[in-house]
DNA sequence: TATTGTTATACTCTATAACTATA
DNA sequence: TATAGTTATAGAGTATAACAATA
């Protein structure tokens, strides 16, 4: 198999990335959760009581999704709807005790998850790193801590970056 | 009340990942091709002949796809398939001349994508971006440009009990 | 009998849009 | 008439497994 040229940064960013998201989907299945469950999670977990609408205009998905989203969770017992008097269209969503109890686990995993994704760097490097991708993040205008897997992506991913010639072999 | 703690490096790197691939699936659509598309161009081009099963099974995905994604090339005429004298079964996939001609576009494509996505950083930085996410990549096992998109999920390494669920989007 | 490529089929996820209930 | 949430439906993408040709 040829080696590779030096795959770009872009490319390195969506495999390493991807992979991540694989490594925690993993994790998280063995709470029978899914990566799209624990995003919806952590937001009511970090801002208890907002509407589905407006759920969904931060996660940047349809409102339809979150229905679905939010059904599950609430079958598992997680969060709860909870009709606002003053509007009764509305619903605010909160997490239940379980639901909490279950953000702790998801935590401790996280921990881990992140612990194990750099383990290859030492502790400045694992800093320096942060500092990089925090930059970017804040650069290209991603909502913190809000995953862009909700929006449409047109495929599934493979960044390629083709410099061609011949193949260099290694 | 809410911990507004910040994100942790994995999640980081899921969103910007996802968002690198989100871009550069908009980049290349505009070339009415996907990035799926475009990752096995790279490997055609990369490493010309190889047989539907070597391609398959470097990608991880299952010959059935592969078929599909070879068929939609194909009928771009963006590659060719080129049966095999002395094994009549096997197919080897080469680049057409458009083929080529396309992975050139794309290989610009790519270079102003990476610009764009570390466009906070300076020199220096990029460099040491490139160094952390390169040892990340080799650390954690990752095919030198191929993306993890392909796979189907390899959901039991981690937490030895497994109930699993569908992949997540990366 | 085993292997390569193909086809047929079913399943999962998601978006669009129609619908209801409140306002 | 407008908005929050829901339901219904359709489409894209993928995996599984049966199948045909070749070894």
């Amino acid at each position: 198999m040829a080696d590779m040229r030096a795959p770009g940064v872009g490319l390195l960013l969506a495999q390493i990335g991807a992979h991540a998201t694989e490594r925690f989907a993993a994790r998280v299945a063995g709470l029978d959760l899914t990566t799209p469950q624990v995003g919806l999670l952590r937001l009511v977990a970090l801002d208890p009581g907002q509407s589905q609408q407006t759920l969904a205009s931060t996660l940047g998905t349809p409102p339809s999704r979150l229905v679905t989203l939010v059904d599950g969770l609430d079958e598992r017992g997680l969060i709860q709807r909870r009709r606002n008097a003053d509007d009764r269209r509305l619903n605010a969503v909160h997490l239940t005790v379980a639901g909490e109890r279950v953000m702790a686990t998801i935590g401790g995993l996280a921990t881990t998850h992140d612990e194990e994704l750099v383990r290859a760097l030492d502790r400045t490097e694992r800093r320096q790193l942060r500092e990089l991708l925090t930059r970017i993040a804040a650069d290209q205008g991603l909502t913190s801590g809000v995953h862009p897997g909700y929006r449409t992506l047109p495929a599934e991913a493979v960044t390629g970056r083709g410099r061609r010639r011949g193949p260099a072999r290694s």
